[in-house]
RNA sequence: GGUCCCGUGGUGUAGCCUGGCCAAACACGCGGCCCUGUCAAGGCCGAGAACGCCGGUUCGAAUCCGGUCGGGACCGCCA
């Protein structure tokens, strides 16, 4: 018995009536009318309702009393119209039923801990979700969405091979690269004392791909970084890895334009207008309080500063004399914000480490400001009548965060986002260099980044406005991905690690074998690398990166379903000369 | 490392603020019976939780307090 090429479930249409079909699947809900018998039987394709008729075939007919809910069964029967008047047209396959001559029960179920059928993700905890992920991926729901991941994949295939790139898979035992998350680490049996790690992104290897003559490189790598999770982060996900030789920022800017238009379009027909419009970092952090700005709605943000050189309110003098800076944002008819949404928003600004807000008018500061701070405010933030100007004045960086933060509750809370625009851009340019948390000069990407040449004729004097050929991709406030154009040039390498200080010796340790090879010939390149997750996530409607991989970690980075982590064999620690040291706070004097 | 939210039958919720009327309510699901056109089928009957765990307050706690475990959102972190 083979129902391999039995016909689906979910594909049977009006145009099948009269013919005779085994079907095969799992058992949804029975509706049971003492004489007929109905039966909703479902696959990956879809649902169609089996009757079973007592006069028709008496045996079959007895056999569904036993059915239950999720049994996998395999039916034989005939295809044919519904009765005038008993169409569904909540169902694809409602044209039709299957009359059920023969009833075969594969496998049994128990009853499932959750409601399969007609119920939505929302319905049941994550926890119980994941716990028995087999279950909750057996939903239609979960099932398309995996389904459309597997699309998108496709389509990432097809575009990369029509542009003559290739995919190459690089090592997943790797070594320690010179990014910034922390490293997955496996201890190494044969060299007792050492470990690889586990790839953050094939950054060093698609580098070595374009030194080696490959020119187009693309991969669908999966990646892994031990940093805390997200609604939008794993500590493993997969990433569409792109390099290019002899290319600049606009081969790749229109490379993954056009695989963004396609997949937009061959997955839910939306046509995605091009260019994508590009927005200085510094603008963005300005404007949106964040690097991944979502332009679904206005709300921007402005520099008060200006306007308060002279001011005497004491939140405003203590930041703008310590260097920092302050910042508003109009919320418009938000004069009819209540006391205890502005406490809310007060709470999110703390949340992110800020003081709280101020506001006006009617806020505590009023009569600290003068009419013409007042005026100046409202000026430069764009309020009119009736609107409220929320402020946060804080150190440039914190400041940014409160007022994106508040930005985007303030924007959910009013509903002004459009839910049906897909807002992308790149952020480009970025700048070379970023400051450490000791106020030194250090790279704001990698330190392989190619400078915009032009620059680095002040880079002595204003290091910090050298603009770097970097990019991020971003639509509706998420991250998609980022990539940069690479130095080849060692004079130029040479003098980028000189700025950012790096002795020689560090250099030779981290990525010595990278600048070997740079010596034999490199071509010119640059690529780029962005989540599939997240855009599976923007193409499934869903906030939430679990729902896009089959098997994921909770917060805390366990798997719920097959416990993992779990404790290793001691003898293959053993093996591997590896011994856990005692918890932290544990030593021989507390412990009794 | 930090802030916040959640944890009640198989599932989802109510109750918790304003302790006792709660060995806990409702819906779905589950079991049985009836029923030949339903499709969230319907009707009748029934089983099922001492309220995550530990401790405290109290005459008395699902309800208050502390801790802990688990899940989630966010800040830091993630070049």
């Amino acid at each position: 018995m083979s129902g391999f090429g039995a016909p689906h479930c979910g594909a049977l249409r009006a145009g099948d009536s009269g013919r005779s079909v085994e079907l095969y699947g799992w058992v949804g809900r029975r509706r049971d009318h003492g004489g007929l018998t109905f039966v909703d039987l479902r696959d990956r394709w879809g649902t169609v309702q089996v009757v079973f008729n007592p006069e028709l075939a008496p045996a079959a007919h007895a056999a569904a009393a036993a059915l239950r809910a999720e049994f996998v069964i395999k039916v034989t029967g005939e295809v044919r119209l519904r009765p005038e008047g008993m169409r569904n047209p909540q169902l694809a396959t409602g044209e039709v039923e299957v009359a059920a001559e023969r009833l075969q029960v594969l496998s049994e179920s128990l009853t499932p801990p959750f409601q399969l059928e007609d119920a939505t993700s929302a319905d049941t905890d994550e926890k119980t979700r994941l716990s028995y992920r087999y279950l909750d991926l057996r939903r239609p729901e979960m099932l398309r969405i995996l389904e459309l991941r597997h699309r998108v994949n496709k389509i990432i295939h097809t575009h990369m091979d029509e542009n003559e790139f290739i995919e190459v898979e690089t090592p997943i035992l790797s070594k320690t690269s010179p990014s910034g998350a922390r490293d997955f680490l496996v201890p190494s049996r044969l060299h007792r004392g050492q470990v690889y790690a586990l790839p953050q992104a094939p950054q060093v290897q698609k580098q070595l791909l374009m030194v080696a003559g490959v020119q187009r490189y693309y991969q669908i790598a999966r990646c892994f970084r031990d940093e805390n999770l997200r609604a939008d982060r794993q500590p493993e996900f997969t990433q569409l890895d792109i390099e290019m030789s002899f290319g600049d920022e606009e081969d790749v800017f229109s490379l993954v334009e056009g695989l963004f238009v396609r997949l937009w379009r061959e997955t839910i027909g939306v046509e995605l207008p091009l260019p994508f419009p590009r927005l200085n970092i510094r603008d963005a952090l300005l404007r949106y309080g964040t690097d991944k700005p979502d332009l679904r709605y206005e709300l921007e943000i402005a520099e008060l500063g200006p306007v308060l050189v002279e001011t005497e309110a004491k939140v405003f003098r203590n930041a703008l004399d310590t260097g920092g800076v302050v910042r508003g944002l109009a919320v418009p008819g938000g004069s009819d914000l209540s006391r205890r949404e502005l406490d809310e928003l007060a709470v999110i600004a703390r949340g992110a480490g800020g003081q709280g807000l101020a506001w006006l008018p009617g806020g505590p500061l009023d009569k600290f400001l003068t009419a013409a701070e007042i005026a100046g405010i409202q000026q430069a933030t764009g309020a009119a009548e009736g609107d409220l100007v929320l402020i946060a004045a804080d150190r440039r960086r914190r400041a940014e965060t409160v007022m994106g933060l508040v930005r985007s509750e303030v924007a959910r809370r009013r509903d002004l986002i459009r839910r049906d625009e897909w807002r992308f851009l790149w952020i480009n340019p970025t700048y070379l260099f970023d400051e450490d948390d000791e106020g030194r000069l250090t790279y704001a990407h990698h330190p392989f980044v190619r400078p915009v040449a032009e620059d680095l004729e002040f880079v002595e004097e204003r290091p910090y406005d050298v603009r770097a050929h970097a990019y991020d991709i971003v639509c509706n406030g998420y991250e998609l991905g980022g990539g940069s154009l690479r130095i080849y040039d060692p004079a130029m390498q040479e003098r980028v690690f000189k700025l950012l200080g790096m002795p020689e010796s560090t250099i030779r340790e981290r990525f010595g074998y990278l600048l070997e090879a740079f010596n034999y010939g490199v071509p010119p390149h640059g690529g780029i690398a962005w989540g599939v997750d997240r855009v599976v996530m923007m193409l499934a409607g869903t906030e939430n990166i679990r729902d896009v991989i089959a098997f994921p970690k909770t917060q805390s980075m366990t798997d719920l379903m097959m416990e993992a982590p779990s404790a290793p064999d001691p003898e293959l620690m053993e093996e591997l000369g590896l011994r856990f040291a005692p918890p932290p706070g544990t030593s021989r004097q507390s412990g009794r």
